[in-house]
DNA sequence: CACGATAGACAACCAGGTTCACTATTACGG
DNA sequence: CCGTAATAGTGAACCTGGTTGTCTATCGTG
């Protein structure tokens, strides 16, 4: 026996729903080569953008510390996905931008999701999919990013 | 600009409604007096069960090795939340129980989830709630632990 | 009764996060 | 025009939660 009200189910499903996908992408990226993929750095990676960005602004987008940041970026730099460079105008400044490997992670991750999207509405109906969007919509902040991963699992 | 196809945000979403109700849920059980609980103390509690457990069947249960297990019960042991005994019958196992404060912590979960998930409903209605619930049901696994939070987010 | 399988614990390691402290550079006000 | 405050990046020490590998104690069985 265990203590199950209805409540208990929904942040569940929610976060297993989020997990199917996200392993489902990256089996999918590894097969499109890009085995070293993590989600992090999908959201990382997004969070760039093809405009590029800062250690200091990427931990502001993340809602991570700028020293959090600037160790991810040094993975992602490690993997080829990103590079940095000296900006001329303030040579405090590094720019992180994606590389060519980088944007192709991005778009086989677009492509992927679309891909995926497309099967659930298979199983559960174009009509219905878009509800669930709506609906999530309404009760989750509009802000997609500062995903505050840490945050809810972290240090008190 | 950035990448931004459909399908990427049903991910987002996903997770960041099962973000808003766990953020919730600990706001409201700090104020409960279970302000050191954190979101795997849940899980873990409500795989341990009320009849108990062993580290190797917890870890086997929420997907991790039974030292991961292990270091997890440590710490609810730590907290007061759960209580080890020798298993008379094979005196290499060692049963893993709720104390009462464990037992209150989830019984004030379930409450906490229930009242979360009527505000849901009053936001995008019963009836679409339980349609959502319903279409996650689908496109998800059954078994509902082995959450794996490890894995989408750890190692290779 | 010996030997394989199991339960638990310990150590070393990794990833990703935190804070504190420091340097280099830029921006600004008196 | 210069001294000072603010900002960007980095390094170090630490925390949590995970991993694998190894070791001991106990159980169960041929």
């Amino acid at each position: 026996m265990s203590i199950d009200p209805p409540g208990f189910e929904l942040p569940l499903r929610l976060f297993l729903g989020f997990r199917v996908l996200i392993d489902d992408l990256h089996a999918e990226l590894a097969r499109q080569g890009h085995p070293h993929a993590r989600p992090m750095h999908g959201f990382a990676m997004q969070a760039i953008g093809v405009n590029g960005t800062t250690a200091v602004e990427l931990g502001r987008t993340l809602g991570v510390s700028k020293q959090a940041a600037g160790k991810t970026i040094e993975t992602l730099e490690r993997l080829g996905y990103v590079e940095r460079a000296r900006d001329p105008h303030d040579t405090r400044r590094k720019i992180v931008r994606l590389t060519p490997s980088g944007v192709d992670m991005l778009v086989c991750s677009a492509r992927i999701f679309d891909e995926l999207r497309a099967r659930w509405a298979v199983v559960i109906g174009e009509e219905r999919l878009r509800e669930l969007e709506a609906d999530l919509r309404k009760v989750t902040p509009p802000d997609v990013f500062r995903l505050d991963v840490p945050g809810w699992f972290g240090t008190s």
